[in-house]
DNA sequence: GGTAACTCGTACACTGGTGTTCGACAAGAG
DNA sequence: CTCTTGTCGAACACCAGTGTACGAGTTACC
């Protein structure tokens, strides 16, 4: 996009609204445009006039998430022991996943279907290269296809997500749950 | 209800829209009640004659739902080894998960918070009663709450049943990989 | 066969969202 | 200072769904 030739306040209005937006849809994947314009400080108007429709926000909110979560998760250690490695990057990512849980599923629903896959492309290679690794070095089962595994890994994380938000556990926990769920599920049979 | 003093062609009507509602949110957890008394082929009018709502409709495919799968589930033998008899236990309820997972999100969102879980509480207290026998014989792990382990089984299931939906995996593939999946994270640690 | 119960289609009111248009106004860029 | 770019609110058209009202027709039950 020409950025270079928007104005100071359009610009400044796009990251109000797009933070807005990240900040409603982490809320509820179903707010309105009007919520969010509201919350952003803006005119319904302004913001159509930005974003060309609720989808197309909802795709830069979600891109917007997935480039923040890479910096965060590209800072984790992944070298040495890979059940190290597993455990440094849980502790990273469940929070990601928890924060971004309802932004998942108002981008599941307004974006067309495999988009949020191609997205999650980056973020799930780096999973599946580490698991690769502990399968070569036989840290990890290999009877279970390494695509299988990182579903698990997945769904553990949405599950802990669940599980604070309806006040079962605490979000301390979590981490800890998680990984020797994990690690367990993961650890070659016999 | 006063089922007695329905007509034959109203109960019958009713059943219908019954196995109607439960076939197309099964499909579509957005289904609209139009497309639901079209499909059970009956008018619209009908269906609210006999559902005050569509969330009573709703709720009423859930109960059956839940109804129909206790059912299945009461004739699995959960005696013996708690191992094997979690693997029968999953090998039936799996294939239900899977089959209602739609509608289960068609319940969540249209039933009061709360109604979705109290509706589970049988099935969920059958699972709870082998996980907990299996961790007073030290055959599952107790060093993390059953709930957790409960909550654990849920998600890998319902991620099953994406997998499968995508094509990452077939149907078939399912059972066995859950069942090594659960066992291993289910063992007790060292 | 009469009657009460039920069904049907059409039509309507209502809700809540999306996206557009308009014209007046404000603010940044050069 | 001027002109372009952007903003704003209000209004509008549109869509899709829910739930209701009506009146005519049909079906089961006794």
């Amino acid at each position: 996009m020409a950025v270079t030739t928007r104005r100071a306040d359009a610009q400044r209005n796009i990251t109000a609204i797009l933070t807005a937006a990240a900040e409603c849809l982490s809320r509820d994947p179903a707010v309105s445009t009007s919520e969010i314009a509201k919350a952003a400080g803006v005119g319904r108007v302004t913001l159509y006039g930005h974003f060309p429709s609720r989808a197309e926000l909802v795709d830069a909110v979600f891109v917007q998430a997935i480039a923040t979560g890479e910096e965060t998760l590209g800072q984790v250690d992944l070298t040495g022991d890979p059940r190290e490695a597993l455990t440094r990057l849980i502790a990273s990512s469940w929070h990601l996943v928890d924060q971004y849980r309802a932004l998942l599923i108002a981008a599941q629903d307004a974006l067309p279907p495999g988009r949020v896959r191609d997205l999650h492309a980056d973020p799930m290679a780096r999973v599946e290269r580490l698991l690769e690794r502990g399968r070569s070095e036989g840290v990890f089962r290999t009877d279970l296809p390494t695509s299988w595994l990182v579903s698990v890994m997945h769904n553990v994380m949405h599950g802990a997500a669940t599980e604070i938000q309806a006040g079962r556990i605490t979000s301390d926990e979590a981490a800890p749950y998680i990984t020797a769920t994990l690690l367990a599920a993961f650890t070659p049979p016999e």
